[in-house]
RNA sequence: GCCGGAGUGGCGGAAUUGGCAGACGCACCGGACUCAAAAUCCGGAGCUGCGCAAGCAGCGUGGGGGUUCAAGUCCCCCCUCCGGCACCA
């Protein structure tokens, strides 16, 4: 009866102990170290929890009740992402509320995550939905816009004129609407913008503050992409005006060879010859008719000429001036000088139109590739022609300075750093996010002041899209109609609503103060709790949601509100979690793994244990369900170390003996260690060698039992509980001292040192560690593997490394 | 194309600073218990060759070279897979 750890009736009991009893309600007790331990929190959708959110959500757990045991006030919490497109599109076939929707997988997500044992504060929940939560949303909003980082510009987007709607990206496939099939145009409309340019290069430099995965911060660093040069004025050829253009190479002025517009750059119009008005035209539209991404696509190299000239500073020579897609308009100046010679798109289009080549720095063959290095060879072919001025012979890398001077003393360019970050458009034309807190009259936006927060969502009886490109909130004539709270002028409310970015932006201080009404978090909390030590998500996060987290964080530094520059310290991603069959976890193939099943089958313990005793939480790896049994397996072996088959408790008062002790302070000593370097698959091993060698022996010592059970706990917090009630405790575990070891018991007094001949094992020899090179070398030589390599033999050289291993040299 | 990560038994994976490759688990095989099965417990196993056998020898961490007494680990070249980004001047 009592052979197996009855998981299906002892789960659930814990569970709700640990609720009725708000066990894991984190005090703001300053007076104990804190550690706050947070997930990326999950946008709550229909499908429910799947086993990847599992994964990363159990090491959070585990480290989050280790940490409690190891004495530390621990912030660990969860929440809903939960504004966004599912719950919108829903509402649009159905009729049904988001909110009633979206509180439905709310209840569901909850409800699983209580049945996976996670030790979340409830208490602490937040929704980016509630008014009481959004309302600080939109105040930081209105904090932007005070301190000039929010802006209205006129910035394209999918507009889709059959479905009167703008479509995200992820609802466009090949340039049509993903539903129906429609043509998708890029448009410009009226957008929020957020100037999280001004804040690029602090994005970048306090990155060395965070302790990252060196993939993530490269990642980061070349989304921001900050990059230093020159800005240039060409003049004009018969045409008023100068045309400026960013270069990363300045050495290599005296071989631009051509000028290159983006097709969407003001001066086209000016500077296109009548000849030439129609290809250019032509060119030009065809252009606006591509999406990025088709335009990013084609390989082949494109352009037209303009009939244009423009003046090289350096040496008065006219270069044509030619427009062509590979020039975004978006970065830089939207033009560029081009040097074919030295940057490889350049060539390529100056092989596909004929244009000139001319080498201006040695190192290469620039006839049959562009020669792009700038820390080895030599300018060549670039003095004035008055033999004013010249950079021969320098390398690139100390030409770029000189030549930068020359042409800021002349007025003719100066130096300029680029980002390739872009600001952030921070509008959508959707109902189903926050209400910016703004009224416009005459075509004048105005903040609303704090005391009119939040400004709630109304609700419609109609989620379709007003059709003109505004969000459904057009529709909402009485909501709409407002005054400007200045005036008392009559205003009409802004229809756009924030991107599901805004939420997520800030979720982090929440928890540490969810329900304060006067502020979004009180200081002395903020102070004590941040930053976040251990921050685990997913990988696809890895730029956009960080940096725009980041972002809020800075401007919320500047204003205050926060104490320290970077938000999260320690990051993580979880690695994904394949099927059984190795591919990607998906409806298609069948082979989506159902949390609740597991649990139903192998309980709550089970699961997590298997989660992470899969590999390194970082990797990728496939799913198995017998890997689930094989720990089920484990759990009842546990289990029957401590109760009997008839229900009696099978521990005993006597002492343990050493050996057992030896086995359990090893243990001690590894799990803690494996736990806070997260390889918690590991320490799960290292368990198993617990159980595995603790079995075999008669003793069933309430000495060796009793710590194991806290060990465990962690992992297995459900049937750890059960155990150490039945070994007469009262209440939870919780908050126990995890179990310290005992360092004259973590090493063994006998070693087994390897015994090599020429780098070859030839014998393993057990000695009492620390025994000097004599000794070893002595016994292996009497060990007749070892004696029948050596005996006779002429020994060159003995290395000896003390308890590990003694190699033997022999002239052969 | 560029950037990042990874290639270890039949499978998932282990292996402080270079120091016994394959811990632990899955699957598999054998045994005990049982009328039988399940469950449980005990044992076995990288591959190849030789041997009735305890054993012996060789080969082995994607491939090829190198450094070293010693390489999964360090260096060079190549191959494959996964993830991300893609004309950013």
């Amino acid at each position: 009866m009592s052979k197996r750890f009855p998981f299906a009736e002892v789960e659930p009991r814990w569970q709700k102990y640990w609720l009725e009893n708000k066990t894991f309600a984190a005090g703001d007790d300053t007076s104990k170290p804190k550690f706050y331990c947070l997930d990326m929190f999950p946008y709550p959708s229909g499908a429910g929890l799947h086993v990847g959110h599992i994964e990363g959500y159990t090491a959070t757990d585990i480290l989050s009740r280790y940490k409690r045991m190891k004495g530390f006030n621990v912030l660990h919490c969860t929440g809903w992402d939960a504004f966004g497109l599912p719950a919108e599109q829903y509402a649009v076939k159905t009729g049904v509320h988001p909110a009633i929707t979206t509180k439905q997988n709310i209840d569901n997500f909850r409800q699983q995550m209580q049945r996976a044992g996670l030790s979340y504060d409830w208490d602490r929940e937040v929704d980016t939905t509630d008014p009481a939560y959004y309302r600080w949303t939109q105040w930081i909003f209105l904090k932007l816009y005070e301190r000039g980082l929010a802006y209205v510009a006129e910035i394209p987007v999918n507009w889709c004129p059959e479905l009167g709607t703008v479509l995200a990206n992820e609802e466009v496939v090949d340039g049509k609407s993903e539903v129906g099939g429609f043509e998708v145009i890029r448009q410009p409309m009226r957008q929020w913008v957020l100037k999280i340019t001004e804040y690029a290069d602090r994005l970048l430099d306090d990155l060395r503050m965070v302790e990252w995965p060196n993939g993530t911060l490269i990642m980061q660093k070349e989304w921001i992409g900050r990059s230093t040069g020159a800005e240039v004025d060409f003049a004009l050829d018969g045409v008023k005006g100068n045309l400026r253009i960013f270069t990363t190479r300045p050495d290599t002025l005296f071989g631009a060879t051509y000028m290159v517009l983006a097709p969407e750059h003001p001066l086209v119009d000016v500077l296109t010859a009548p000849a030439q008005r129609e290809a250019v035209s032509a060119y030009v539209e065809a252009t606006r008719r591509k999406s990025d991404l088709e335009r990013q696509q084609d390989k082949k190299k494109t352009g037209v000429f303009t009939g244009g000239h423009a003046i090289n500073p350096v040496n008065g020579e006219k270069l044509p001036i030619w427009i062509a897609d590979y020039v975004m308009m978006g970065y830089g100046t939207g033009a560029i000088m081009a040097v074919p010679a030295h940057d490889e798109r350049d060539w390529e289009f100056a092989r596909e139109f004929g244009l000139t080549i001319r080498e201006v720095v040695s190192g290469g063959d620039v006839q049959q590739a562009a020669f792009t290095e700038t820390d080895e060879g030599t300018i060549v072919n670039s003095t004035a022609p008055d033999g004013a001025f010249s950079i021969d012979g320098l390398t690139p890398d100390t030409a770029i300075p000189k030549i930068t001077e020359w042409l800021a003393t002349r007025g003719l360019g100066q130096k300029a750093v680029n980002y390739k970050l872009r600001d952030w458009a921070f509008s959508r034309q959707r109902y189903w996010g926050e209400p910016f807190p703004i009224v416009w009259t005459d075509g004048r936006h105005h903040p609303l002041p704090e005391s009119q927060l939040p400004l709630r969502l109304p609700d419609l009886q109609e989620y379709k899209p007003s059709g003109t490109g505004e969000s459904p909130l057009a529709n909402a004539a009485e909501w709409l109609a407002t005054t400007d709270p200045e005036t008392g002028a009559p205003a009409r409310r802004e229809t756009n609503t924030m991107p599901q970015w805004a939420g997520s932006c800030w979720y982090y201080l929440r928890f540490i103060d969810p329900k304060n009404p006067g502020a979004l978090v009180d200081p002395a909390k903020e102070k004590y709790w941040m930053p976040v030590d251990l921050y685990v998500g997913g990988a696809e996060h890895a730029v956009l949601h960080l940096l725009y987290a980041r972002f809020w964080h800075k401007v919320l530094f500047d204003i205050g509100v926060v104490s320290t520059p970077e938000p999260f310290i320690k990051l993580v991603h979880q690695g994904i979690i394949l099927g059984e069959d190795g591919r990607k976890m998906s409806k298609r193939w069948g082979n989506v793994v159902d949390p609740n099943e597991m649990i139903d089958q192998y309980g709550a313990d089970s699961l997590r244990i298997f989660e992470m005793f899969m590999g390194p939480l970082e990797a990728m790896k496939p799913w198995s369900s017998k890997g689930v049994e094989g720990i089920m397996r484990f759990l009842d072996r546990v289990w029957r170390l401590y109760v009997n088959e008839d229900g009696s408790h099978a521990f005993t008062a006597e002492p343990a003996p050493v050996e057992a002790l030896r086995i359990l302070h090893k243990t001690i000593a590894k799990v803690g260690r494996d736990i806070e370097d997260l390889k918690f698959n590991t320490a799960i091993a290292q368990m198993m060698v617990f159980v595995n060698e603790v079995n075999p022996m008669p003793t069933r010592s309430r000495e060796l039992l009793e710590p194991f059970v806290l060990v465990l706990a962690p992992f297995a917090p459900h049937l750890a509980e059960e155990l150490w009630s039945r070994l007469g405790h009262t209440g939870t575990l919780s908050y126990e001292p995890f179990p310290a070891f005992d360092p004259a018991l973590v090493v063994e007094d006998t070693v087994t040192v390897a015994v090599q001949v020429n780098g070859k094992l030839r014998a393993t020899l057990d000695l009492p560690r620390g025994a000097e090179q004599a000794a070893v070398q002595e016994a292996a030589f009497a060990d007749e593997r070892v004696a029948k390599y050596v005996t006779g033999a002429t020994i060159k050289k003995v290395i000896h490394v003390k308890d590990k291993l003694l190699n033997v040299v022999v002239a052969s």
